[in-house]
DNA sequence: ATCAGAGCCTGCCAGC
DNA sequence: TGCTGGCAGGCTCTGA
């Protein structure tokens, strides 16, 4: 198994990619020795310096979770190690005998019984590991982000975000409301479902969340499908991690023709980030219904 | 209580 | 060719 996370930033398809990869690789295995490189990469939420066995050293790996973009690695002997990606991390699980590409900015490294290793690997360092106290205390981390993007309903949009007078695009980037969404897919998700990034979140309508959650889901759906064919290519690990702007609708193309209508679809900043739309597909305020 | 903005960090690319 | 400045962005902190 060689798994690399793209070069695309890590949203909850990549994340989930990540996990699928590492999950067969360590589960059940034993980490006989965890390596930091970076002391500061790496935080205790019981304070004091990390080591090798906050780490997960000395442990068997019973699972690899996700919720959002984090990532959690449960030992059984209920140690708990949480990784976020960041903008540009990169986890790989190295199959035994595997030597480890020559490289930089890694920053942690796990030697697993039989062989198999992982690598932790950051050049901008947004992402870092976060040694929790236990389970409880991931479950309750994890509450207080937003339900998962994969499974999230206009319901729990509409209730989590209703009131806002904020840009729904930014309330979509908001892992309290809805965890797991990044900028490629938060306005791929507004697109889909037809909806301008600056409306506020109040004035959309029950069936415009409905159809916003559907275009969440379905496009972070698609984006795994996409990514693990991606993987699969990857097996010999020669050329580039595919094309994954490919799948794109509007993220990365503004000046270029919209797919639907063939309009020029529009750039603009919200909340701080790029963010690309289809003025025409997208109308700023709902269009009145014709002919009534 | 909300929300906008700064700052963190490196790689990449256009422009000189 | 080599430098430089701007941009990319998830998240946390600060201050309005």
């Amino acid at each position: 198994l060689f798994l690399v996370a793209g070069a695309v930033v890590p949203e909850l398809p990549e994340v989930e990619t990540v996990r699928r990869g590492l999950a067969p690789a360590m589960v059940g295995c034993l980490v006989e020795r965890a390596v930091l490189h970076r002391k500061d990469y790496c935080v205790r939420s019981a304070g004091g310096p990390c080591r090798p066995r906050d780490l997960l050293e000395g442990a068997v790996v019973r699972a690899v979770e996700r919720h959002g973009k984090q990532l959690a690695f449960i030992a059984e002997d209920g140690r708990v190690l949480v990784a976020h990606l960041g903008m540009s991390g990169q986890l790989r699980a190295l199959a035994p005998g595997v030597e480890p590409p020559r490289s930089t900015h890694v920053h942690a490294v796990w030697m697993l019984d039989g062989g198999g290793r992982v690598i932790f690997r950051d050049p901008r360092r947004f992402g870092g590991l976060w040694v929790l106290k236990g389970e409880a205390e991931l479950r309750e981390r994890w509450s207080r982000l937003g339900p998962d993007g994969l499974e999230i309903t206009g319901e729990q949009l509409r209730e989590r975000a209703g009131q806002s007078l904020r840009a729904i695009k930014a309330v979509l980037l908001d892992q309290s409301v809805v965890a797991g969404v990044g900028n490629i897919y938060a306005d791929e998700a507004l697109f889909l479902s037809r909806i301008h990034p600056l409306r506020a979140a109040r004035s959309l309508r029950a069936e415009e969340y409905d159809s916003l959650a559907a275009a969440i889901r379905r496009t972070l759906l698609a984006a795994i499908a996409a990514k693990g064919s991606t993987l699969r290519d990857y097996r010999d690990a020669s050329g580039e991690p595919g094309d994954a702007q490919a799948g794109h609708a509007v993220y990365g193309r503004a000046g270029e023709p919209c797919y639907g209508c063939h309009g020029k679809l529009k750039g603009m900043r919200v909340a701080q980030r790029a963010t690309v739309w289809c003025p025409r597909c997208q109308p700023r305020t709902r269009r009145r219904a014709r002919g009534s």
